[in-house]
RNA sequence: CGGGGUAUGGCGCAGUCUGGCUAGCGCGUUUGGUUUGGGACCAAAAAGUCGGGGGUUCGAAUCCCUCUACCCCGACCA
């Protein structure tokens, strides 16, 4: 490819809106475009990477007995209410009518697509298990995409669904997707990605993972051990706590004006916030239900946790009219004033196994010291009593007691069991020897592509630009010929691009004749992994110059053994990748 | 959905507070010339509904009202 006719200008000034690398080095290295909010358009270079990235993830989805198929972005409605999924999804699922006022749907993912397939496909043990899956658009009307390629609505996503005959099979399966998904990022040259236990949220099911890439700009949370022995999601981390109780003492009401607060409470009492309990109220979403988490109040409530401890879809933080209503004061509100019969009440094990708590009077301006839970709320046994904490950094890890790290990490990808929560509401059964019938047991295993090259750029690039893996460099050698109208280096350039060509090496070939250095600026900027340069300097000589982007000083080759030794450069680095 | 911010040629910005010549600068683009190892120089040129609508005024990029789009933080989120 010459550089002249390549669509897509290099940018040299940042462009405002990007404030992540990847985000800037997409849009200047004339990689992708933005057409609105979320929604981008990728130019030939940034195609050629997710080529790439797709062509290592179809081979290695083969290589795990999978078959490729395609399901469309648009589907009916009614296949959603099949599944429960219509109702229960947020407004990330974008809903609409087509012309004859049917309801339809943009796909988010695709458990129904692929169910409806399977619930005609396979309907005999004798074809199971199998997994389909495909790679393909998805839509997300996301309420904050952000950090260009990392979270947008609509994307690039490999989805993959396993139908299995029993759990025992489904857990075998998974172990292998596991496998695989290593050799994926392996293979896209993803650097410090790791696998880490995650909660499995609207998609249903029990065990799942993500893979995450570590990067400060990533969004999610992640607890990981010293050793990493431990790695889990914030989301459903817990930690090896500690609780005391101590002799009780009698229960006192304080005066503490102007305190609505943990942090003034504990200030105004001069004790630790570890001393206090903290009250919040929260809401099912859906169901408008009132809930009481009780929690020290050195921890905060873990959000996803309070949902799967109450089994609610979706919280709320509780209005302070709700709040009123079931006769408690906001900012002073406290358990020894709420109604087990009337809220659900939720306490952290941080909050029932300690002793002496400061917890609201439920007074305006007033708080009780020394709250015992056994003593002072006799109807304890009417809570439910789990883990909601959050970890906090340093916390001791369940497996080794070490203090737990919070790192920050991009999700690339995730796999799921599913078990049988699509198959069931959607009747995708099979007969077994017997000729009985059961529900599949299925999995899912998904991979952002898009995001996965903003991953790889977070993870490999200089100030000057991306450095792209081998494996999914837009072209893998980058041949640029100063003074081409000089001593004959256009020649001698074209020569080598069509030596390295036919040796199969894929070569971006820089004919502009621009000034050495708005060339050289070009090609870090692209990031492609290997330079030639062909300039009367070294061609005198009969040599060119050769550098690894990223790497140490350039070499000079003999131009007659040049394409050679390239081939040879990229199948070394191809090698590298290999798992 | 809450908070903050931005909108002026392809990109980055100034001008807006304090209304007033033909809306300016850098980069990029085109043409000609001189250059050529880390974003050259000279000369000429093309390119702008100043986000949209409404209003105030002799006169609006600038003041007022309103709408929209985009970005950041939070909420939310496989």
């Amino acid at each position: 490819m010459r550089m002249s006719k390549l669509v897509g200008r290099r940018l040299k000034e940042d462009p405002k809106d990007a404030k992540t690398v990847s985000h800037k080095f997409l849009l200047r290295g004339g990689y992708a475009r933005s057409v609105s909010t979320g929604i981008y358009s990728l130019l030939p270079l940034g195609k050629r990477v997710i080529s790439k990235i797709e062509a290592i993830i179809r081979e290695e989805m083969n290589r795990i007995d999978g078959q490729e198929v395609e399901m469309p972005v648009v589907l009916p409605a009614d296949l959603w209410m099949e599944s429960g999924r219509y109702d229960s999804v947020g407004e990330e699922l974008l809903r609409f009518k087509d012309r004859n006022d049917k309801p339809m749907v943009l796909a988010m993912t695709h458990e129904e697509a692929v169910v409806q397939l399977a619930r005609t496909e396979l309907t005999s043990y004798k074809q199971l298990p199998a997994m389909l899956y495909q790679i393909q658009t998805k839509y997300r009307d996301e309420a904050r995409p952000r950090a260009g390629l990392i979270r947008v609505r609509e994307f690039t996503m490999k989805d993959a669904y396993s139908f299995h005959t029993a759990q025992d099979d489904l857990e075998k399966y998974y172990d292998r997707a596991h496998e695989s998904y290593d050799r994926i990022f392996k293979r896209l040259g993803m650097k410090n990605f790791i696998s880490i236990l995650s909660n499995s949220g609207m998609m249903g099911g029990k065990i799942s993972h993500e893979f995450m890439a570590l990067c400060d700009c990533g969004e999610d949370t992640i607890c990981v051990s010293r050793d990493r022995k431990y790695r889990a999601n914030r989301e459903v981390a817990s930690a090896d706590w500690k609780f005391e109780k101590s002799e009780p003492l009698p229960l006192e009401k304080v005066a503490t004006p102007d305190a609505a607060t943990i942090e003034d409470v504990a200030a105004f009492l001069g004790v630790d916030r570890a001393a206090t309990g903290k009250a919040v109220f929260y809401q099912n979403a859906i169901t408008g239900e009132l809930i009481f988490a009780l929690i020290r109040g050195d921890f905060e409530v873990n959000e996803a946790k309070l949902q799967n401890a109450v089994k609610a879809p979706e919280l709320k933080f509780a209005d302070a009219e709700s709040i009123r209503e079931i006769g408690c004061e906001p900012g002073y509100a406290s358990i020894l004033a709420i109604d087990p019969s009337k809220v659900k009440i939720v306490i952290d094990r941080s909050a029932a196994e300690s002793s002496n708590l400061v917890v609201g009077a439920n007074e305006p301006g007033f708080h009780c010291r020394n709250f015992n839970l056994e003593r002072d709320f006799p109807r304890w046994n009417e809570t439910v009593i789990t883990d909601i904490a959050t970890v906090r950094d340093g916390d001791p890890c369940l497996l080794d007691g070490s203090p737990l790290e919070l790192v920050r990490g991009i999700e690339i990808g995730n796999i799921f069991q599913l078990g049988v929560r699509y198959s069931e509401a959607m009747n995708c059964r099979y007969l077994d020897e017997n000729g009985q019938s059961h529900p599949m047991v299925m999995g899912c295993y998904g991979i952002g592509v898009g995001r996965a090259m903003a991953a790889v750029m977070e993870s490999s690039h200089d100030d000057f630009g991306p450095i792209w893996p081998v494996s999914i460099a837009p072209y893998q050698a980058h041949v640029v010929a100063l003074l081409p109208g000089k001593d004959g280096c256009g020649e001698a350039a074209e020569k080598l691009v069509d030596e390295l060509e036919s040796l199969g090496v894929e070569v971006l070939y820089d004919d502009r004749g621009e000034k050495a250095g708005f060339m050289f600026n070009d090609a870090d900027l692209i990031g492609i992994p290997f330079r030639l340069v062909v300039s009367p300097r070294t061609l005198a000589d009969g040599e060119v110059e050769f550098k690894v982007r990223g790497g140490g000083e350039a070499v000079r080759l003999k131009l007659a053994e040049a394409a050679g030794a390239i081939k040879k450069e990229i199948a070394a680095a191809f090698a590298a990748l290999e798992p």
